[in-house]
Parts: C-alpha cells; structure tokens; sequence
DNA sequence: GTCTATATACGGATAGAC
DNA sequence: GTCTATCCGTATATAGAC
C-alpha cells in the first residue's frame, strides 16, 4: 500500500526534496528562495517548514546526499583489491560520466558550496574515507615501486583522472560557448570520453 | 599628482572596486551582501550606490573585469601565428597556473555565475574571439592531417588542457581536504605541474 | 497534513545633512 | 564626496484555521 503511493504519488516530503534538489543545485544555497522551492513541488511554503524546520536543514539534508553521491563511484571502486589499477581507472571514468550525463549539476553544486563555507558535513566524510590511504592509492604506489610507471605524487594522477572527468561538466555553459557546441555535441563528446580518458591516464602515467 | 594619490591611497571608486572583487569571488552575487562590501571597503553603504547606482551595475563591472582577464592569457596565445603548437601548450599552462596561484577563485566565480544566467557579456566575448577558428585551431588541425598527433577532435585537446589546468584550483577545497594537503602543498603541486602539463598533453596527443 | 494570513528580519537603495 | 537615518520590498518563518 504504502510503495505502491510512493511510485503513483511521491509523498509530499519527496516532492519537497526532489524540488529543493534542482533548486539548490541550479542556483546555490543563497540564490534560492523557500518560494521557488514550493512553487517547484507543487505546494505551500508553510508546509516546507512543516516537514524541514527550515531552509539550512533542508539544505544540509540535499548537500549530504549530493556529496554522498558524488564519492559513492569513487570510494566503492577505490576500496576494492581484486580489480587491477587499469581496470578501476575505466570503470571510474566510466561510472562518474554515465552519472554526470544524468546529473551534470552535481560537482559545480558541491564546490561552488564547498568555496565560502568549508562544509562540515563534507569535512567529515572526507576523513572518514581517507583516499591517500585507500587500497587505489596503494596499487599506485606500489606501480611507481615496480617501474611499471614514472615516479610523481600519486596526487596529480588522481587530479588528473578527476580533471579529466569532472571538469568539462563544471565548465559546461563556457565550453558550449567556445567550442560552439549543442547539448547533443557535448553528450556525444562526454561519451567519447569513457574510452579516450583511461587511454590518456596510462599515456601520461608513463611520461618521465 | 593624481598618480601619487593612486599609489599611497587608492581612491575611493578603486577601493570599492577590489573589496567589491574580493567579496563577489568568494560568496557569488547572491550571498554577497552590499554592506559586506562596504565593510570590506572601509567605507559607508549609500557611497557604494553613489559611485555604482546598484550591486547589479558594480557586479557586471567585476564580472566583465575577471572574465577579461581569465581569456585575456588564452586569446594572446591562440592568435599568435609564430609559435610552435608545442611552445603555445607551454606558454598557456604556464601563463594560467601564474594567474591562478595568485587568484585562485576566478575560475569557479565565473562558472559558478554562468551556471545560472547565461551571462550575456561573456556570450559576448566568447562569439568576439571565435577559439574554435583560431591559429591554434589549425595547428592543431594541421598536426592531425600530417599524422603527427592522432585523430581526434580539436575540442578534446582544448578540454583536456583547461581540465588539467584549471580543474585543481576549482576542486582546491575538495582536493585539500581528500588529499590532506596544506595551501603550501598545494601550490607546490601546482608549479610542479607547470612542466608536467605539457608533458601529459604531448603524451595524450599520440594515443590513437 | 495542508492551507491563509501575518510577524519579523534583512537587504538594497535613497533622502538629506554636512 | 561622505556620512546617518530611514524607506520599502522581499524572504524566512510561524500562528492558527480547517
């Protein structure tokens, strides 16, 4: 009874999230209005703080599971010691970019948030999920040891699959300008990516 | 007499100016309140209107100003039609990471306010200097004819040198807090990758 | 749970004295 | 040019009826 509501008719603490979500990401905790976010869902600004107290919490709840969402690819992959250093690269790039093409919002929410207050939330899960210290990191590591790659921080080969991947979304609306590119130009090259990117990373991890 | 003026004590239009830039980069438009500016200024509220009429007027001024100069490294280098494609790669890597060690917060300003209005000033100057029909557009086309760098498209290598560059210093919270680096770390691994950029690029180039 | 009406605070902008 | 005081619209949040 109770899912068969939720697929028919999202309850209405759904409908408030799902719109304070596109809100939010769309314009930012401080260009949002309470306003937009009931007109968006379709109901009452009163009842907003009936079921969230108030715009801040409402915010810290989309902001934890945007974040959350944005490091699942990342820290599942990351933890994993059967699949080899090559293999986790393409399933990385490919996994964040298939999620990027859904939500393309989601990065430039997080770090344009990210930029005035150093989110705690954030803070947190960052040092629950050491990186540096991941199994990832140590497959890296381990590589540089063998020779089997050139001898930098493994730091910049994890900015650079990130750069990669991430930043043509974060860039999107200037990069559309400058290369004079359609949404469906820019989803087919994001595409292209998912097997040139990995391609790259082991190009460059060779680079003396 | 006015120059002297303008280097012990800037005027006041100046001062409004830089605190304007300062607050604006850091908190966006709408987090940025206009008494914060004047705060920052050190000067009263209604002198901010008196010299700008209004936030909106002072903030096109700031925006056209920072897009300005974030294009201004690229354009030089891109029309140039004597350097080598090898020595432009360098020269742009090496000019942006400059520019954004010591303004670290354009880039994200920028995109972030593009996010929501298309801003019509850098819609503007993005059709002014058409990147995609620029010298360095044909080199790079050239280089691909001549087989010298593998077929891919002209876009890819444009993404590619603006992610590597530009995304760390967008992702710097994140990547401070994921990587436990302090700002010296962190600015000792983007004058690294001054030389490792170009290296990377020429490396990806000749992945077929 | 959901609405209308309202309290309260805040932020942009101006009036007017100096 | 620069200030203090103030106006006024707007945004968050609550009271209270249904």
């Amino acid at each position: 009874m109770k899912v068969k509501k939720e697929i028919i008719d999202p309850s209405t603490e759904e409908k408030i999230k799902n719109a304070a979500r596109k809100v939010f990401t769309q314009k930012g905790y401080a260009g949002t209005k309470t306003r937009d976010i009931a007109e968006e869902a379709g109901i009452n600004l009163a009842l907003l703080n009936y079921y969230f107290r108030s715009k801040e919490k409402l915010f810290d709840i989309i902001m934890l599971e945007s974040f959350q969402e944005f490091m699942r690819s990342m820290i599942s992959v990351f933890n994993d010691e059967k699949t080899s250093l090559e293999k986790k690269i393409e399933s990385m790039v490919s996994n964040y970019i298939d999620l990027l093409i859904k939500q393309p919002d989601i990065p430039l929410f997080i770090l344009s948030e990210l930029r005035n207050n150093p989110n705690e939330i954030v803070k947190k899960m960052s040092l629950d999920n050491n990186l540096m210290k991941s199994f990832f990191m140590k497959q890296i590591q381990q590589a540089i040891k063998e020779e089997k790659i050139s001898d930098i921080s493994p730091v910049h080969f994890f900015m650079n699959m990130m750069s990669l991947t991430v930043f043509p979304f974060v860039a999107s609306p200037m990069l559309k300008n400058l290369g004079d590119l359609q949404q469906k130009d820019f989803d087919k090259l994001m595409q292209e990516r998912k097997k040139l990117i990995p391609k790259w990373i082991k190009a460059t991890m060779k680079v003396k």
